[in-house]
DNA sequence: GTCTATATGTTGATAGAC
DNA sequence: GTCTATCAACATATAGAC
């Protein structure tokens, strides 16, 4: 798991300065593959961002796209986790389908670098179309629990239930786009400000 | 121009083989970058798809670079070009509010490929940074009029204006990743009532 | 755990013939 | 409007010393 919600700043090594860790090197190898995209991103730069040089970095990974890898499924684990608990909760349909949200906003504030890498996918390799795969496993999930819930008559059912799914985690995601949850983003001063907020937006819209 | 909505397909030239005109061109490298990305789309790649070698592409367009900015300012003056329309007509602010959105969305359905390279944008160049300028713009002015429709009662102020026209948007642009005008996504039988059926999911979700 | 040096392939772009 | 041939720059990854 990269531990990128500890505290330590992501280019920072242990101490003074030889020797990084797995975890603060993956973490910012990621942070740098969200600021300039993937494929943008060289190891020659990734080199030059965590004053090390290239070859270090194969020290510590097998290649660049195992660093991808690892990124995305600690990504798709703590999603998968979140959707896990939601449906063993036993909860009514409209309690899942809440749940479901704010369970996905809050993996999205504390796994923010790895989910963003997640969204931006292409399916340019296997480790990328696999990762795919699993993310559109989940939003299945929530289109079931959804549909549920339209049976129940809690939620709209002029759109079919894949479509709203797709729709509220459309809106769920972007906040990879603007949120920041260290620089504040003006309107939204704890993060559980702002899942209050993108909840109750996004449970407005599933609403007849 | 690049007129991906004409009925030729992409990589289809005028007649039997030989000669592409600029636009069939364009649309067919915009297609490419799209699929896999712009930058891990090659020239090569381009010239494969397009059954021509790398340098006859370079008789059409400068570099590489001038076909993601043909294309974005595709995206930006339709987007731009909606947004004007709506704030002509003078409407009440909601009236202006929902325009907007059906604008917008209308604007992703004529012109997706376009739309979709600028919502991928990572920043990599002048070009790029220049367009995500642009799309900044068009979201402050949606926040602006979702700020009118605040004060006027008619949207939910418990939430930032730029906030809600940033998941707002995150919604409408997310449409890009499943519906497809051609191919009849399930649920949607026609690009009108996709549009119908995403306005009236977004509009629930601004409403109190 | 890091370094320098290097292997090997691909990139975007150009030159100039047809 | 297309082609073949070619370029310098840069890519990912490896070898082996410290």
């Amino acid at each position: 798991m990269t531990e990128t919600e500890a505290p330590r700043t992501a280019a920072a090594p242990r101490r003074g300065r030889p020797g990084y860790d797995k975890p603060t090197l993956l973490a910012a190898c990621v942070e740098l593959f969200n600021r300039h995209g993937y494929e943008a991103t060289s190891m020659g730069m990734l080199a030059a961002h965590l004053g090390i040089s290239k070859s270090a970095i194969y020290h510590h990974v097998e290649s660049k796209e195992a660093i991808l890898g690892e990124a995305l499924d600690d990504a798709l684990d703590a999603l998968e986790s979140a959707f896990d608990d939601v449906a063993a909760s036993g909860a009514p349909p409209a309690a899942q389908v809440e749940a479901a949200v704010r369970g996905t906003l809050g993996v999205l504030a504390r796994c923010m670098p790895q989910v963003t890498l997640l969204l931006r996918l292409r399916g340019n390799s296997d480790v990328e179309r696999a990762a795919m795969a699993r993310r559109r496993e989940i939003t299945r999930r929530l289109g079931e629990m959804i549909a549920a819930a339209q049976a129940a008559g809690a939620v709209r059912d002029d759109v079919t239930p894949h479509n709203l799914a797709r729709l509220t985690l459309g809106m769920i995601n972007s906040i990879v786009d603007w949120y920041r949850a260290d620089d504040g983003t003006p309107g939204h001063k704890t993060t559980e400000e702002m899942i209050e907020a993108v909840t109750g937006v996004a449970l407005g819209g599933l609403r007849g």
